[in-house]
DNA sequence: GTGAAAGCGCTAACAG
DNA sequence: CTGTTAGCGCTTTCAC
């Protein structure tokens, strides 16, 4: 039964092979008794067409990637990808297209398969999540004319379509909020500085209080990797610099922030204030539960796909360029609202 | 230059399609110097066969499926699907196939989806990860003769070939381990009890129990849904009957536990002892860190994907039925070791 | 409105 | 060892 061509679905419906096509892919100029009745033996016979068929001769395939390159270490602790691929699963399920995953574990990986990604034509089209500062991946997919959208902001102007969250203003929006509530000497912790995102996010810091103070001083600025760990180290960098408030670049550093602050005996938010970036669903159950910038991370994805269908559709020129708003989330650990 | 045919490419090495096929399938009865020759013409092209194309005619395509079925909420807080993703994605690398994700988020999408996943050829064989009893899924893979391998003990003796955690063994285990530290009555907040991973964890909790005191105190086995707030609900309702240890099917879970007996003013492990299962990489950094059962997520994804392809390859029979063993890891929170 | 025929790029007999 | 030939299952002109 699995084994149904075209051409067996046309003699069942007394047709011939093109008219079952045309059914199929809804071209006009056939008989509405005819459509019927085709349509009909394709229910009762569950036929679906071939698509390595299919797409030899229409030069596509329905499929897009999404390509995640190497060691985001985040991944394992992070909601960020599972949210990401929730939000692009459900545009592709939408759209009718199929999702094909790639990531990658070493160097070696991405060597071997960046060109079998970008040549064998299995990919209509691709979405790369990547912020991260002179991804080589970039320039491949340009040369190989594969249409491609990113998730984060590219480094350079390059002509790239992207779809990000508003890092800068994000970011800006948090460490105002504590100047606002009377805070003075507000730390950072960074994110990885090789990644727009880290870039941007400081730079949403720096901007918020060159308009407070007029200057920012740089002691108070620590670079962080995303993680747990790394918020917890960076917070400990912090410490004899006696910040009275710390903006988080990711709620995971947060997290990391708050465990080094209960470890010296300081109260958040009475000691230090702290805002994190992300609004991960723990974000609410720490203690205190966290002040943070909640982030469309789903509706990105949904985003991404749906640009990439139209860069599909009508070509990659204008580049598309998508800035997501984020959303100030108050809890309590920034001292009341 | 990426539109490059098998024709092209022989005529520039001046040999035919067919020599030139046999060096890419790297087929014997070639001579040394021709395969040379026709090898630099490729790699000073980058050419790469076009998958459609080849798979028409091989009926293959070196694509496998994973599917998620809907709704798996503990999706986005719990690193479990990152790591089997991370697993199965290593595995396809080394193994030349390609991944495609096909994730379901309402019941019109899956109906909608299932028959072109099963059906359309574009997969070779789905790893299927579900421990829901009476998945609809598997039947219809069946029926379609289409390989598959499950993550996740199936529910019924099905000839299903599948990976799963030594959940029983593990709960067993982490149970004895309190029993021997002489806790007396010792509670449990299970996973959902519609999908085997949360009856098998049960059964490790009772046999153990059994083994012990030749009985189970019914009031002391609580429903959870493998959630963090799911933890938290099931631990309240745990505490009027006076616990004096829980394990916590999940990690999530239990931090759940931890944080309703904080709330409650009760110290862990001193009037409470609490172990878990998974050993997220937050257990080690909860407050108290996390006694926990390890189980080789990332080990299991591999191995799904080693079986598929055995599958592939020596045909569905007899059925692979593959347990990791689990690891206790001892931490505070049960009260020395 | 419908059918016949060509061909997408590849592999796999079958000759030579 | 190498080339020729016949499809894989579909879409798409082009006739009718």
């Amino acid at each position: 039964m699995s084994r149904l061509t075209l051409e067996q679905i046309a003699k069942l419906a007394g047709v011939s092979r093109s008219t079952v096509s045309r059914v199929i892919n809804d071209h006009p100029h056939v008989r509405d008794q005819v459509r019927q009745r085709v349509m009909r033996v394709i229910a009762e016979t569950g036929y679906q067409p071939n698509l390595a068929a299919r797409s030899l001769v229409t030069q596509r395939t329905g499929i897009i990637g999404l390509v995640i390159p190497r060691a985001v270490q985040s991944l394992f602790t992070d909601p960020f990808f599972p949210r990401l691929i929730q939000g692009i699963t459900q545009a592709c399920n939408a759209k009718d297209y199929t999702l094909s995953l790639f990531m990658f574990h070493t160097k070696e990986e991405e060597q071997k398969l960046y060109p079998t990604v970008v040549r064998a034509r299995l990919l209509d089209g691709v979405i790369v999540s990547s912020s991260e500062i002179d991804d080589p991946f970039i320039p491949q997919l340009i040369e190989n004319q594969m249409p491609f959208v990113m998730v984060g902001r590219p480094y350079d102007a390059t002509q790239a379509s992207f779809v990000q969250s508003d890092n800068v203003v994000g970011a800006h929006t948090a460490v105002s909020h504590l100047a606002r509530l009377g805070y003075k000497r507000i730390a950072t912790i960074t994110g990885p500085l090789n990644t727009t995102v880290g870039l941007d996010r400081r730079q949403g810091y720096q901007d918020a209080l060159n308009e407070r103070n007029g200057f920012v001083d740089e002691a108070l600025i620590v670079e962080g990797d995303f993680t747990e760990s790394g918020g917890h180290a960076a917070m400990q960098r912090l410490l004899p610099h006696q910040p009275d408030a710390v903006f988080a670049a990711s709620d995971a550093m947060a997290f990391g922030a708050l465990r080094a602050l209960r470890e010296v005996g300081l109260s958040v938010p009475h000691d230090v204030a702290v805002v994190g970036f992300d609004d991960l669903p723990t974000a609410a159950l720490s203690d205190p539960p966290l002040t943070t910038i909640r982030q469309p991370i789903r509706r990105s994805g949904i985003q991404a796909v749906e640009t990439l269908i139209d860069i599909l559709t009508n070509g990659p020129e204008p580049p598309r360029r998508i800035t997501m708003s984020t959303e100030l989330v108050i809890r309590s650990s920034c001292g009341s609202g």
